[in-house]
DNA sequence: CAGTCCATATCCCTATTTAGGGAGTATCGT
DNA sequence: ACGATACTCCCTAAATAGGGATATGGACTG
């Protein structure tokens, strides 16, 4: 349908835990000469593994998946085969795991309810070695400042203050003063610019730094 | 591949606003003698039209979607023709959105991630009438005590206090006094079970009863 | 190697916010 | 006429937030 008719075609590994993305990606391709699906995997461990098998051309992951998520399985196949091009399909434009996938090593992201053409656009411009984003997705991470990153201290205490504990309670569950849990709150609505910590949720939430 | 031969196939009306969806519940249906795609719409105003215009035995309906949603366009059709057969098919199998949507008139509900033979089960299942669910789904819908639901003034209340505003504040925007925001707040308290603001977000956005 | 930044933690002080009571009024819809 | 909702005012105690001062250990840098 499209490009040098001679070529051998682009293989292409899906990774989707939905049978239903995995299905519609592989009619999307079907038709089209230069694309090929190599293979599936329903999550980023099978995908690591596949990846290593298959060798694909690209791989065209999904973020949100069981047993590994598509950041950590980007990191992991970039670190094993730093040329393979990774094109992330997602569900959210404003997500910061897009951004994390980028710096994973991705080589775009496009969204899943985007138009099918876009979606075999942004496969084959990745697969010719460029980026690709869904219009929406590139304003996102420009506009974006460095999602501000949260001590493993700092998240776990937000995730409390969330259950509705107070900071007694966290203070007494950590086996540290009530001052010092203060004083991790402080630190936490100043990187997110919060006022308080029904704010510091919702930012949290919205930043995905937090999941319910 | 299954059914009786020589029955008409039932006509299924597609509502997803991913065309990748809309693409792979097609092609699961393709090979299905006994069952046929009649059209698609992309969200719940178009499918309420298509519903009028095509008449199909079955609608397959996406919860999240532009326009209107998958709950309000199940009633609207309900209403305007009550032997509307409507499965709905759903990201998240907790969601009080699937409630809803039962009680909008919806025969069933089946997860996006479920396997592509359950999805096509629980399309027949609803044709022949009877009712269908992915095997978390249900068991959600039982356990589930009613959705507290809030007032508007609560949930206008909630939405404020999520943007991180005090009593005081919410109380100058609203022109009452801060003792009845802390009254209206005791009684989201109470009806969520929260032991305080912070909780009450959480709970509110795993209910569904606020958004980010 | 010294210097410095940062995360972690302690303690103290103060002001504001929040939560939990009780008591009472007005309005609205069934 | 009752129940639900919305709102007023008052009181108390607990929780929260914002300061400032200080110590320790780890990591990174000149």
């Amino acid at each position: 349908m499209n490009n040098p008719p001679k070529m051998k075609p682009v293989s292409v590994l899906l990774v989707d835990d939905h049978a239903l993305i995995r299905r519609g990606l592989t009619d999307l391709i079907r038709y089209e000469s230069d694309l090929n699906v190599a293979g599936e995997a329903s999550n980023g461990q099978e995908a690591v593994e596949a990846a290593r098998k298959l060798n694909p051309d690209v791989i065209v992951m999904d973020l949100m998946m069981p047993e590994m998520d598509g950041v950590e399985a980007t990191r992991r196949i970039k670190a094993e085969r730093p040329d393979s091009r990774i094109l992330i399909l997602t569900t959210f434009g404003t997500s910061a795991d897009v951004a994390r996938a980028m710096a994973a090593g991705a080589s775009g992201a496009i969204m899943k309810d985007a138009e099918t053409d876009d979606q075999l656009a942004a496969i084959r411009a990745v697969a010719a070695g460029g980026k690709a984003f869904s219009p929406g997705i590139e304003k996102t991470l420009n506009e974006q400042r460095p999602t501000p990153d949260l001590t493993d201290r700092q998240l776990l205490i937000l995730e409390s203050v969330t259950r509705g504990l107070t900071n007694r309670d966290i203070a007494t569950m950590l086996g540290i003063s009530a001052d010092a849990v203060k004083q991790h709150l402080a630190a936490i609505f100043s990187k997110l610019g919060a006022a308080n910590r029904s704010e510091a949720i919702s930012i949290a939430l919205r930043k995905h730094l937090l999941k319910l």
